[in-house]
DNA sequence: CCTCGTCCTCCCACTGAGCGGAAGGACATC
DNA sequence: GATGTCCTTCCGCTCAGTGGGAGGACGAGG
């Protein structure tokens, strides 16, 4: 190769992926260099390959020139069976919540030190929106979070503790504190926040259990709510059997289900 | 190149795309031979191929040593602006559609002779499931699918009235008679079906119109609900109403956005 | 009008990354 | 143990990918 100077990426598909890693949520529209430079890729390269991703249907190009996620991804990503099966039973649920409750109903899982946002139904009238489907937030800042969290292994809650960011004023930036309210997630089964994510929203979140053959349960997900802050006080104790009860629906149908696997 | 002999894809670039294109709705998951011999790419370049887009995160390997679409497409997908604005904005008005009735609703744009699935909210107690975000239906079989046809321009509406196929034994396949169904749809702003497009589920479906500056306007969705054809008879006509005014929500929020692009 | 800056597109000679047949392993079936 | 299916590793040939450079398109500032 001609360069050769710094790392060379490796194999062309390596760089054509790499390419693609520049979008993310902060970042769905780029232009062409800005794809270059965000991959660290060389502008010619760069262009020849978006230009293949864009043939293929990978990218697009808008109107005003930059490139965008294309249909094709999106025809393709839906076919991912992430959580497929606990999307699919806990939908009707979250459902019968919203229509219950008109509020921000969310179900995240764990993925690796955070939680992943799978599915949502969102308020009409509700909090400015921290989260989509597909969002990854800190696990000690939102509901669902600190749930997942309380499950978790011991070396994934020391990372977590070892390492709380501070994301508005009242975020729980201390580890003993933390470590506090985690134990009363485990013994209550629900847990709280409070402008912890954002200013004026507060949630509440409890664990979707599953009974697995062998008499074991494992917390799968998290079901929680969100709701202006205003009106915390007054409906979060309120919501919590409400989430239970679709808790308990979604984890009763997953066990139900053989092919579930954790 | 060793082989050369026929038509070897080109770059490895679409080669490595062409092996993606081996999933679809139909075939989520697939071994290695089957990607290779679905994408006509030699075993051991599909291997090496696909090891790379599974070391990057687009596909990953089940216990079961099948691949899958992985997290990472998933995660992209989710950035593609498909009709991104549509789906924000209608997401609400389709919860209280759900709400109040209780079945199943989609929401649909027309893509090229098919229609396309954006979103769907469905009912607890419902039909048997045909349809799911990100898929695509003839236009010619489903209530929304009739409501988009009806205005799409002419050579949309000859390539389909050509080739109509039959989906049940109710889909009409009758150029003359579709055609006379699509004027009554452009009449009164609704296209019925009954077990058109599988057996046991019947529809109504209503344009989302929306007024473009300069008084024209335009058809951006169709906005439709199925419910079990033996409460068609009871149900439809009633729904028909709830639907209209969701839809006028919608393309009056729709109108409202500068952004909104046809 | 010209200059400068940004961003994109095209060109082309060099070379190492990709290619894929062949061989061998893992596992199941008859 | 023979046969089949599916996956993985190996390796020498060569063509696809590479990326600097040149130049075009467009806009802002003088």
């Amino acid at each position: 190769m001609a360069g050769g100077s710094s790392g060379t990426g490796r194999s062309v598909t390596s760089r054509a992926l790499r390419v693609l890693d520049a979008f993310d949520v902060d970042h769905p529209r780029l232009t062409l260099s800005e794809m270059a430079d965000r991959s660290a890729t060389p502008l010619t390269t760069a262009h020849r390959l978006i230009g293949e991703l864009t043939a293929w249907g990978a990218l697009s190009r808008r109107p005003d020139s930059r490139y965008e996620i294309g249909r094709k991804l999106w025809d393709l990503g839906l076919l991912a069976p992430v959580q497929a099966e606990l999307r699919q039973v806990a939908s009707p649920f979250l459902l019968d919540v919203h229509t219950a409750t008109r509020d921000t109903v969310h179900l995240a899982v764990r993925d690796g030190l955070t939680a992943l946002y799978v599915d949502r139904v969102s308020g009409r009238e509700s909090v400015p929106v921290v989260s989509q489907v597909g969002s990854r937030l800190p696990l000690h800042a939102v509901g669902v979070g600190k749930v997942l969290l309380a499950a978790a292994p011991d070396d994934v809650v020391e990372q977590v503790l070892r390492s709380l960011t501070r994301q508005t004023r009242h975020t729980v930036v201390e580890p003993a504190r933390l470590a506090r309210e985690l134990a009363d997630v485990r013994r209550t089964g629900s847990a709280r926040t409070s402008e912890e994510m954002s200013l004026g929203a507060s949630s509440v979140a409890v664990q979707v259990q599953v009974s697995r053959p062998g008499g074991r349960t494992v917390v799968a997900a998290a079901l929680g709510i969100v709701v202006p802050t205003h009106r915390a006080e007054r409906d979060l104790a309120r919501l919590v059997p409400v989430l239970e009860v679709a808790a308990r629906g979604i984890g009763r149908e997953l066990a139900r289900t053989q092919e579930f696997r954790c």
